[in-house]
This record gives structure tokens, sequence and C-alpha cells, in this order.
DNA sequence: CGCCACATTGAAGGCAGTCAAAGGTGGTGG
DNA sequence: CCACCACCTTTGACTGCCTTCAATGTGGCG
């Protein structure tokens, strides 16, 4: 694969020349990761920011008692872990490849030497950087105020965008498996199951195999809104 | 007072010259809100950032029944809503000034300019953003992992810096009222006053007037930690 | 076939939210 | 100075959502 191309595919780089493609690229090197291998622990110091060139990263936090809450998932095409080398100082969490994946990875003083020449890169990161923080301020959200039900309501609504169309209805491909959804949407399996169930019987979804189809999409937004 | 003298005491603009504080200075304008009224609301256009002066300004988002979640309170000499304007679109909540306040109000267009012509003024936007981002995903853990004798816990470990030693122990004055903390939270009024109590009785704290004095900091870390 | 991870279902218990009422506390005006 | 009011805080009783614990079901894989 030709890492130049992936490069310019993302959005952050999409407006520098193929010179400037080049020093990206020349700055930072490939590494594999094994499904379930660790790309970084919380705690470890924070030198640099990956690209994930194929495959999915998971990102999450463990609480006290080994329970984790996965945070973000990132497929092939994204820029992780570059705010943590911002901010300085160590990995506020864990990252661990969900798939077999092949990361980029830059040395911090690779990216700021490119942000110094390139200053509009620097606007767009600060922007990548702000839709984050929406997302994450969404999600704040969501926790304190919202129950189980909403959420996963909420979850479904935002990625129909994303569904393929069939003549049941919206299919739904889940990025992960069922307890990993539930630590997404910051509950349990369990619990996970059960309102999976009850929007079934409401006649709101099915379920076909490994995935989700949507039979009503509005009243899903209604209770996302609840 | 002067602006150009609050402006260089933020970190963001501390290294740039005399010069460009004079052009950031120039570029916008203050602005003054009584106690309670607002600043900008969730949906309105991002249009600008805001540097807070004098006063504090608290920063949430309201849920469907109306009840708000605080997101952060910002005090003098923090810049805020600079995120949602790079990130384009509305604002994600709302802003409220908790006291008589002023600001700065910078509109986009200086902002970017600015930026342009200084990268490592980039840079340390990035780094703050990224400390945003950092708090907010420790947050997240919070809320999903923790329950609120562990958030109560630990916001008072968080705090404890800036508490005043006295011989009873360390004096925190709460920046906020008590049903605001409990938004901060995540909670309600009452359960963080049950919470409250409940940490009296076991002796790890004393309330005194309209501050909290903590008797027993290691215990608390513990909680915070469960 | 048996193991293992994941998913589902049931029963029980707890944390925290809701509703309601009483107890401060500070500010205003008489 | 006191009465009154508005607002915040505390306390109690109740309810419910969700977690925990446990058992059973299911599919993939050696």
């Amino acid at each position: 694969m030709d890492i130049r191309e992936n490069l310019k595919k993302i959005d952050l780089f999409s407006q520098l020349s193929d010179l400037e493609i080049d020093e990206i690229a020349s700055g930072g090197k490939v590494k594999s990761y094994k499904k379930g291998s660790i790309v970084f622990t919380q705690g470890q110091e924070a030198i640099g920011a990956f690209f994930v060139l194929e495959g999915r990263v998971k990102i999450y936090k463990l609480g006290a008692d080994g329970k984790q809450h996965i945070l973000h998932i990132f497929g092939a095409g994204e820029i992780f872990a570059e705010a943590a080398m911002f901010a300085g100082g160590t990995y506020p969490a864990y990252a661990e490849a969900l798939q077999d994946s092949k990361l980029f990875y830059w040395a911090k003083a690779n990216l700021l030497y490119l942000i110094e020449k390139k200053p509009s890169l620097a606007i767009k990161m600060l922007a990548s950087q702000a839709m984050r923080l929406r997302s994450f301020s969404a999600k704040i959200e969501d926790l304190s105020l919202k129950e189980v039900s909403a959420r996963l309501a909420g979850y479904m609504v935002d990625q129909a965008g994303s569904g393929r169309k069939t003549d049941k209805g919206l299919e739904l491909k889940l990025p992960m498996n069922k307890s990993q959804l539930a630590s997404y949407l910051g509950t349990i399996g369990e619990t996970l199951s059960r309102t999976l169930t009850s929007f079934k019987n409401k006649g709101l979804i099915d379920e076909d195999n490994n995935s989700i189809v949507i039979k009503n999409l509005e009243k899903l937004k209604e209770i996302s809104q609840s």
C-alpha cells in the first residue's frame, strides 16, 4: 500500500502538496498490531500520534474495578492520540487494536515542525479537535441526563446515516460486539440486551445475524430525545 | 482596566509582543453582562470567542426536561467558546454570567488571522484544547464508572490544591452554590446534600458557613477511586 | 465433541432521582 | 429592627432504573 495515497485521503492533509506529503510520510513509520494487542497504555509518555491505515483501534479507560469504558473507536483514515501529544505528559487512556491493524506513527517533533510551516494545517487541526470536544460534551450530556434507552436510540439514529437500505429497513452493521457497544454507551451487556429486546418488542428494530435493522427511525428519534 | 495587561496574563498570549497584543485588543471589544444574563444560547451561530476579564461564566446544556448540566465554569483569565468557533456551525451549549461580568469578544476572522501569522500560538491553542479534551474524557469516565460519592470526593481532591490551610484542615470555598455543584457533578441538589452529610458523619469533612473543611484528604482520595 | 466467548433471561437489591415539606438564610421594604 | 418573601438547602418516603449475580443458550473453533 502506498502511504502517501492514504495520507492524502485524510481531511487534515488533503490540501498539502505532494512534496509536503512526502515530508510527513518520511517523518513517521508504519507499525503493525495484531488483534487484541495494546498500542499504548494509560500513563505511558505521550510522544507521538497515530494514523489508522487499516483496521480499528479502541480507546478506553479502566475503572478501579477493572471495568472499562470505551471512549472512541477509530477506523481507517482517522488520526488519534494527537491531543495527548499536544497536552504533553502521558496518554490518558488505553489503545488496543480491535482487529489486525496497520498504523502510521509520528514522533511529536515532526508534527510540530509541520504546523510551524503550515498554519492552515493548525487551523484544520483546531477544528478537528473542536469537533471532538463537541462530541465529548454531547456524550457528557447523554450520560448525565438520559437513560440507557435514549442513549441507545441516539446511537442508532447517529449511525443511521452510514446504514444500508434494504427492503426491511435501514440495516446497521455494528462495528464492535455488544458488550463493547454497551461500554461505549456507558452501560453493561445485560442492560443493553434487555433494551434491544424491548425495542424489538415494540417493533422499532429487528436483529439479523450481527446487524440491526431499523424499522421505525422516527420513533427512535423521539426516544433519543426523551 | 487596561485590556492589554489582561490579555498578556493569559497563557495563550503571554509570548506575544506588545504590538501583537495591540492587534488582538483592537480586533475585539469589551462587553458587560449582568448576573444571570445570557452570553449565548445553544444553537446560536458561533461567530466568535470570549475572554473573561472579570466575573464568572457558566457553560451548560439543557436536557429535554429542562434539567441543566454544567459543563464548565470559566473565571477571569480564561478563554471560552473558541472551540465552537473553530468547529463552525452553532454553539453547542448555553453560556450565562454567574456574576456581573466583563468579557472580551473576538470575531472569528481576527483570531484566524492571528493564528496564520503566529503558528506558535496555534500550537498553544492546540495544547489548551487537548487539555480540555482530557478533562472531558475524565468526566465521561467519572459519570459512567463512578457513583456520586466518588465524584464528589474526586472534586474535593481536585480542588484541594487551591484550598486554604487552617488549624481545622484544608478549607475549600465553593465557586458556586450547591445546586450548581450538583449539576456539575452530574447529580441533583438533594443527592449532593445527602452525600455531604454522610461525609460529615464519617468525619471526613466539616462545613463552615459556605466553605468545606477537609479533615481527611487521604480517605477522600480512596473514595474518589472506588 | 467440548471448550470458550458472547448473548440472553431471570431474580434480587441498591443507588439515586422524584415528590413533598420543613428549615435556614439573605435581602427588601415598611 | 422586624416582618415578609424568595431562594437555597436539608430531610424523609417512595419509586424505578440499572447493576449484580447466576443460570442457560448459542455459535465458532480446535
